[in-house]
Order: structure tokens, then sequence, then C-alpha cells
DNA sequence: AATGAATGAGATTTCATTCAT
DNA sequence: AATGAATGAAATCTCATTCAT
């Protein structure tokens, strides 16, 4: 407990150690999972550098080896999202075409839920001020990939509709991401669901009369 | 303390000073004011007190006598929506039976909007961790009351449906709020609110016949 | 907070860190010297944590790199006093059982005396309030063992007498060394410790007549 | 709750307060008290004027215009018990002559422990650094007081001895009354007692034969 | 290359004391 | 005269980042 209490042992300390993994891919690894853990935890602004390189068993030099400051550690995060991205969208929308409305939100949802729910992922995407930049882009980014979705499942839609649907749908499901853990009541996640169902009907269900056992428009009051 | 933390570590529960004299009352309500901007610009956490002393032109220590800590500043001000909030709802229950469920959902969204617009107050709703028990106060009576609301519009809803659609309704509020200023599309908002109409057609249309134009049944497909 | 207090309240209880490089063992003395100084200058609460990092030549993030609070600086040299004394009596107790009760008097506070001249220890034992904890837990250890030595050299003493007795004796020196500075008077050192031996004379003689050449009134010189 | 909850009924605010006595006389009792109590309690660096305000019922202003500083008021209360120190002497050594030790012992230990037990008056003794003119003062003024009640009850004494001796019971007396709430066994102040007994016993014995049962060597019970 | 140590600006909070009304 | 308000230096503590070994 004393400051002093390694002093004999400290010639040793050091072999005593756990190897260090020299392999930085494991290392980048690492340290990336603890940052997305620490900071889900505490938010971007909460989480310090030391606890992350606690968090993953290096030691800060290390870690600002790796990662020359804080903010790449979140682009690293984003980034890592966002290269998913491509590649899910890609595989939805090969089957994209033919879907039920009802399929097509649910599915929408469900892929954007998986790439939401990565940890740390929401905290940062209300990470304050200057993040503009980064959020924005990738905002943009997450709109443009939804909303060319909706237009290959629908193609009458208009760009701009395209465009404000999609974000709605992202904003719907960064909600119940959001709020999941807070939720009393479990069935709030599929109000949010049927109601995206209920908009996205409405929005396109009229341009897509077969998929939509035609006849049966969805009007507004 | 911590904690608190300049003679001694306990933790200091000063109340909040209520001013005496009319200068006092001015200082509280520009520090109010300044908390309120800056809080919304920068978040809860970035915010500091040196700032918000700073631009209502309060010297620092002046500051910490009415308000004794950051928190009190952000409960002030989170305190001032609630106590809106029962007179607003009461005036607007007092007409509300007779309403069409657009009717409905635009008054229930305005005047949500309303009481959450005061600056700051979104950043202080999603600030981080110890909040939990205020805002979750805060959050269980908004809901309450909406539920409530509901309720003295559709009398057989039951109050678990009630409490789940009343959620719904106010993350979408909150929704719209946190988002305004970065939306591009200016289309956004009323698709929101489209959502909203649509929503609570569903939830609450068939109940309400006579209300909804009798008849055209809205059935999520 | 404190609690305390940059970013989160939250009460950090982060452990005091160990120096792992020579440099930062000297620093860590440095410090503890510094820490020591400053407050047997100005008391606990008189102590400034900038003073003392002045003092020791460091800066005052490095010091709280070592320290994480001010009271860890306390903890730590009470802890290093606390860790001489088991050490201090088994020498002192293996040879104890034959000494006369002088002997055993001036043996014991001399003893005692050591161990509470560190500089600053005697502030540390009458800081304030929150204290309490660490305070008694010392002070019952030094009673304790105090104690155990007292039955060692006067077997048929009873528990509750020895305990009684060690804490005079405990308090007897502690005021010595207190006021030692202040004292007009080089001879009142001299006047606790005859006094001291009558107390313990009157307390252990009669039952220990061997040890006292026995028949021989106990005369302070 | 509010900042605001007083607003409408400010006016009246200043007429439902408690009249405060103008008498100056009582005012200053009321905030002597008050600081005792305070200072007893935190110490004097941990009360704040504010709190010896507030508890005196007197207002931060008027208490600066009673005792301009916080030094002041400790000055006062010192003062206070300096002043009665002289008449409670002059009472006790109308009468000391023909005690026995044992009498005087346990006489003045009581008058002193009564001048001490004043609350506020021990944390003051000890208080830190610039303090030490006051302390200074005040302790020679008490040692020389209770040096010249020893001579008086024997009149061979030394100035230099009845000086250590006074000095060593208003530390043994100090000792007790500080420590006096923390003592878990209750017959430690006893033992103080007794062991002040011995000592004067051993300093005044020999002088005072008459007094003291002629002949008989000073022996511990 | 690895890593412990150093840094210092800056954040929150306190409080004795003075002043203006 | 009474008193609420103003003040600001000073204290504790944090943490991203750089550096020397």
């Amino acid at each position: 407990m004393s400051i002093h209490s390694h002093k004999s042992s400290a010639k040793k300390a050091r072999a005593v150690q756990a190897p260090q993994r020299s392999n930085g891919k494991l290392r980048v690894a690492a340290i990336l999972e603890a940052a997305a853990a620490v900071i889900a935890e505490k938010g971007y602004e909460g989480a310090t550098m030391a606890e992350i390189a606690a968090r993953s068993g290096t030691k800060i030099g290390s870690l600002y080896r790796f990662f020359p400051n804080k903010e790449s550690l979140a682009d690293t995060i984003i980034v890592s999202v966002r290269q998913n991205l491509d590649a899910v969208f890609d595989r939805f929308d090969a089957d994209v075409k033919p879907l039920s409305i009802r399929a097509l939100t649910d599915g929408l949802m469900a892929l954007i839920f998986e790439l939401f729910t990565r940890p740390a992922f929401i905290e940062l995407l209300d990470a304050g001020q200057d993040w503009s930049v980064k959020r924005e882009e990738f905002r943009s980014a997450m709109e443009q990939r939804t909303a060319k979705t909706l237009m290959i499942h629908t193609p009458g839609l208009s760009k701009k509709s395209a465009g404000d649907i999609a974000l709605v749908i992202l904003l719907n499901v960064k909600t119940v991401v959001k709020h999941q853990a807070s939720f009393n009541s479990a069935s709030v996640p599929d109000e949010f669901r049927d109601m995206t169902r209920l908009y996205l009907q409405s929005r396109l269900g009229s341009s897509v009369a077969g998929k939509n056992m035609a006849g049966k428009k969805v009007i507004p009051s």
C-alpha cells in the first residue's frame, strides 16, 4: 500500500509484466475496443486516455504511438463503422427490390440498428462542438446510402424525398438505440418500428402499389 | 471532496439562494440566461462556470452566491420548465376532448415543442451519468402528463398504452428540437409531425370512430 | 467533488501510484519530505498542495501523479510510521522483561518519542474531522502495542488497565512532542518523564517486587 | 425551491422577519455563543463567518459591525476566559494554604478544567500559525497564575519549579479536555488525575511536611 | 520501441471582507 | 443602521499531451 512497497522487487517488476504483444494489429484492436467501451460508459468528454490505456493493457506512451490524440481514437471508431457501411448496404440492396414495405422497414431498421449498436458510437454521434465536421460527414454518408436504398426499392422517389425519409429512419433508430437501456416499457422499440412502418407506407406506399397489396391507400387524416 | 473541495470534503448541499434585492433578481435572471445559452452551445460538461459568469457580466464569486454549484444551475433550468408543465397541460386538457387526432397530435407536439425549446433544455436532458435521477424524474413527469392527456382524449386507452404512446411522442419532439439547427432539409420537422400523426391515428383511431371520420381504419400492412 | 471535482463528481479513489523509475522515487521522497515539513509548520489544513509542490521542486501535476489527493499524502506519512511500529516494539519487547520500571518508562517513552518525532506526524494525529478513521485506527494500534509491552513486562496486569496506562503514556509523549518547540523551560520534558515514571511505578510497582530491588521504595531521583 | 419563489411576497418578506434585537449586548452574546459552538465543532479554520452569522440569527453585515474580522471573534472568546481567570484563581487562592496535596491537585485541575471546557477554547489554543502571540500570551498568563497558586500553597517553591509544575498541570488538563470525547475507557481522566496527584506529591511533598502527614515519604498507593 | 514521468492550463468551489442602498 | 450583494484570490484536482531514458 505504501509508496515504497515495490522497492525491493523493483528490478524484477519489469520482467514480471505480461509480455506486451508487439503485434500492432492486436494492440490497436485492443485499444479500440477499450476506447469504445469507455466512451460508451462515460461519453466522449468523460473518457480519459489513461483509462483507455489501462483497460486495454496498454501503456499511455504506447497508446499515443498508435493514436496521436484523443480525437483520432474517435475518428477511427467512426470510420470503422463507415467502412462497414457500404458492404452492408450493398448486400441489403441486392435483395431489396421485391421487399414489401414492412419487410423493407424491418430490414433497414435492423441493418442500421446493427451499425449503430457498436458501443460508443451513439455517444460519438452526439459529442460536442467541433465534432460537427466528422459527424456531419458520417451522417451525410448514412443518409445518402439509406436514401439510395430507398430509391432502389421505390424508383419513383424523388431525391429530396428519399433524403428526408432516410433521415427520419436514421433518427428513429438512433432514438431507440440511445434510449434502449432506459426504457421502462419493453414495447417502446416495437412502437418505433410500427411507427416507422406506418410512415414508410405512407411515403412509399402509393407509388409501389404492387408490393403493397394495392388499393389500401394510407391516408393521413 | 471531492468531491468539493476547498477546505472540507463533506458534501455541502447548500440550497439555491434566492436573491432578495431587485438587483440580485436581475443578476440571477442574467445568470440563468447566460447559463442556458452556454449550455445550449457547448453542452453541460462543456459549459464552464467561468464562461457563464463572464457572459452574464457576473464575477465568479457572485455566481456562486446564487447557485452554489454547477448542478444547481441546471436544476433551476429544468425546474423552471417543470413548473410550466402543469399549467400548460391543464390549459390544453380543457379543450382536448373533441379534437380530431390530427389536431390532437399537432397541439400536443406544439405544446411539448414549446416546453423543450428553452435553450439548454435538450442538452440537459441528455447530460451524463449522475444526472439520471433528475432527468428521469422529469421525463417521468412529462410522460405521465402526456399520457394523462391522451387518456382524457381517448378514454378507452389502457394506462400502459398511453405511457408508451406518450413516450414516443416525447422522443419525436425531442429529436426534432435537438436536430432542428442541423437539418439540411426544412421539411424534416414536417415529416416527423406527419409520422406522429400516422402513429397516433393507428393507436387511437380505432377507438374514437367519430372523431376520426369513421370507417377508414389505418392498417399497418 | 468531489468529490471532487473537475469533471465528474464521483469520488475517485485512485490508489497512490508507486513510482517505477529511480527518478520517480527520488521525486516521491522529496515530496514526502516537503509535505512533512509544510504540514509540521502549518498543520494539515493550512498546508497547501501548491506549497508542497513548490518546496519539493515539483510541479503540481507531478505531485498529483503520485499522490492523487491531499489526504493520500497524509496517509503515506502515517503509514510509514505505522510500518515501523511492529519492528520497533518487537525489538523492545525482546528485552523488556527484566527492566526496572524506571528503565521501562524511559525505554518506552524514548521509543514512542522516536516514532512521533517524524515531522508532521503530530499535526496529522490532530487533524480535523473526517480524519477520525485513520487517526483512530493508528491510535488504537499504538495503544494496543504499548499495552502488549506493558503486559509482557508485568504479566499480572489486566487488559483494561494496560490499555488505560498505555494511553496515558502515549498522550504524555504526544504532549511533549507537540509542545517541544515552544517550551520556555528546557526541563519540562524531564518533568513529564518523571511524572510518567511515578505513574508507572504506582500502577505496575506493587506487582513486580522482584524486578524492583524488593523492599526499596521507588524514589524518583 | 425556485429562485423566484419569493417573488410575489418579496415586499412583505422584510416585515415578516423576526425583529432584530437592536440590543447590542444581547446580539454580541449571541454571536459569541454561536462562534464558540461553530469553532468547537469545526475548528478555527473550518468555521465560517457565514455559518456563525446564520447560527446566531445575525446577518453577515451586522456581524462585521461588531467584530471587524474573524480573528477578533477568537480574541474575544479567549479574552472572556482570561477575564474569568483572575477572579476564579483569587477565590481559590483564598483557601489554598491548608489544602492537602491531593485536595490541591483536585481543586486546581477542576478549576482549570472549568476554564478550558468553554466550547471552542481548546480549538483556539491549538489553532495554527500566526496565533502564537495571543495563544502564548494566554498560556503565559495561565501558567503564571497557576504557578502563583502553587507558591502560595508551598512557599518554599522556586519560581522556576513552580512554572514547570504549573505547565505540566495545564497540559495534563488540556489533554483530558481535548480527548475527552474520544476516550474509549471512561477511567482515563481518573488516571490523569491520579498521575497529576503523584506528580505534585513528588514535587511539593517533601517541603510541606506538615500538610502532608509529616515524615511519610510520598508513596504511590 | 516502449514507457514512466513531467507538465500546466484550466475547472470547480470557498469565503473573508467590503460596499452600496 | 441594517443587510444583501459583490468580490477575487486561492485551493484542490484533472488530464491531454510531450519527453527523456
